[in-house]
DNA sequence: GCGAACATGACGGATTCATGACAGCTGTCA
DNA sequence: TGACAGCTGTCATGAATCCGTCATGTTCGC
């Protein structure tokens, strides 16, 4: 639970104002965190999918979208915490703010320190969700060493290329759910991926190939038609 | 995946002023909050023993104890979500309340609808991981595993389709209730859907052939002639 | 017994997925 | 640098199955 020995959490500053955002990032990289930066909504998306942050900050006056806008497309396949930090100081922006999917709302002139507790608040509650990934995940006579990026099976190491691996650790991960091929694109090929969500289903293919005693009647990898699929034991 | 049907969310108000907490509870009480009301540190933590709420709402000013205290003491042991609600504005204060283990900090004056829309951010973050309880529902010997996307009996996995796996669940979800066909047609079809209503017949009759063991006279999928269809155990 | 409401079975069109082939790309090794 | 192997994304095809509609039979309430 604690922070000890983690690594700087990375935030994505999103400001159109250079001189806000040099600002801003020496006083938050002052505060132990590793900044990125984006001038607009568009390469704030591209960012995103690039190198997901643990938290994104974002401004509401930006040239290409408004934030509220950028938000939402934010919100549409990813869960990263989100803090809007805008000079707009009225209670209907807040709440529009909140609404588009945003966290938290903090107003301008900021003091870096609440700034940077708010961050830390928001972390605090995002955190352990996203801990429960457990390191090692059994399912049937699957072991899936998710540190160390290897499957086996009776002791013996399957294989598996890096998508294979990154996808079947994510359906390991859901505990039996139904995972959609969309949350499987956000997840395993990141968020901002616009090719043929087809490619899910090849990929299940060449998994099961490897994985499964049967391919063809796939006891774990088991499709739910017209939702996605799951990892059972 | 939607909150169709969920009851309402509960709050606790811990304010010494009653006229602040008569004002407060009536506004979220409009926002379609339940509302508890504790009136010092000591009633909070009581009130948070005996009936855990969703939402802490911390005044910092208190006669026994001051905030700050009380939320570290519900912090040792709990992790319930506390928006600090107070006129201090200064922002040591807001730090002080953050590190204290508040997830949210907010100043009086309020403004109902900003704070509403804080619990809502705050819960949309929490609520999934409190969710997994419910994901489970069991009618008669029928276990609905939904987001799983299974239904067994005698732990045999029965075999819907989406849109009978979708209806049963609906019809699970409002526990004996009568659902009338376009309220199922809504939202199982979703609102866009304009052919016939008996559509909901078709399904139906599939579903009571997959899940009844008798399917011609059935047990659980109930007619109620002229209203619609009901799940009973 | 009559009409309305529901049940039933069948059918063709539409979706959805599995499968195999292939070309572009990337990193590796000589 | 150039050859090469392996990985990835795309595509076409075919099979499975799902879904909405309809025609007809049955049941229920009055």
């Amino acid at each position: 639970m604690s922070d000890t020995g983690r690594v700087a959490h990375s935030l994505l500053l999103v400001d159109d104002e250079p001189r806000i955002r040099r600002v801003l990032r020496l006083a938050l990289e002052d505060e132990g965190y590793q900044v990125a930066e984006a001038a607009n909504g568009y390469d704030a998306l591209a960012a995103l999918r690039r190198e997901p942050p643990d938290v994104v900050l974002l401004d509401l006056m930006l040239p290409d979208r408004d934030g509220f806008t950028v938000c939402r497309e934010i919100r549409r396949a990813s869960d990263v915490p989100v803090i809007m930090v805008t000079a707009r100081t009225d209670s209907h922006d807040v709440v529009a703010g909140l609404e588009a999917g945003a966290d938290d709302y903090v107003t301008k002139p900021l003091v870096a320190k609440e700034l940077s507790a708010r961050i830390r608040a928001l972390l605090r509650r995002v955190e352990p969700a996203n801990a429960r990934q457990s390191d090692l995940v059994e399912v049937g006579d699957l072991r899936i060493d998710v540190p160390g990026a290897e499957v086996t099976r009776d002791g013996e190491v399957l294989p598996l290329t890096r998508t294979e691996f990154k996808l079947l650790a994510e359906l390991a991960g859901a505990e039996g759910k139904v995972l959609s091929r969309e949350q499987l694109l956000s997840k395993v090929w990141g968020y901002g991926y616009f090719g043929d969500s087809r490619i899910v289903d090849v990929h299940i293919r060449r998994l099961r190939l490897k994985v499964e005693r049967d391919p063809a009647s796939p006891k774990h990898l088991v499709t739910a038609r017209g939702l996605g699929y799951r990892l059972v034991s």
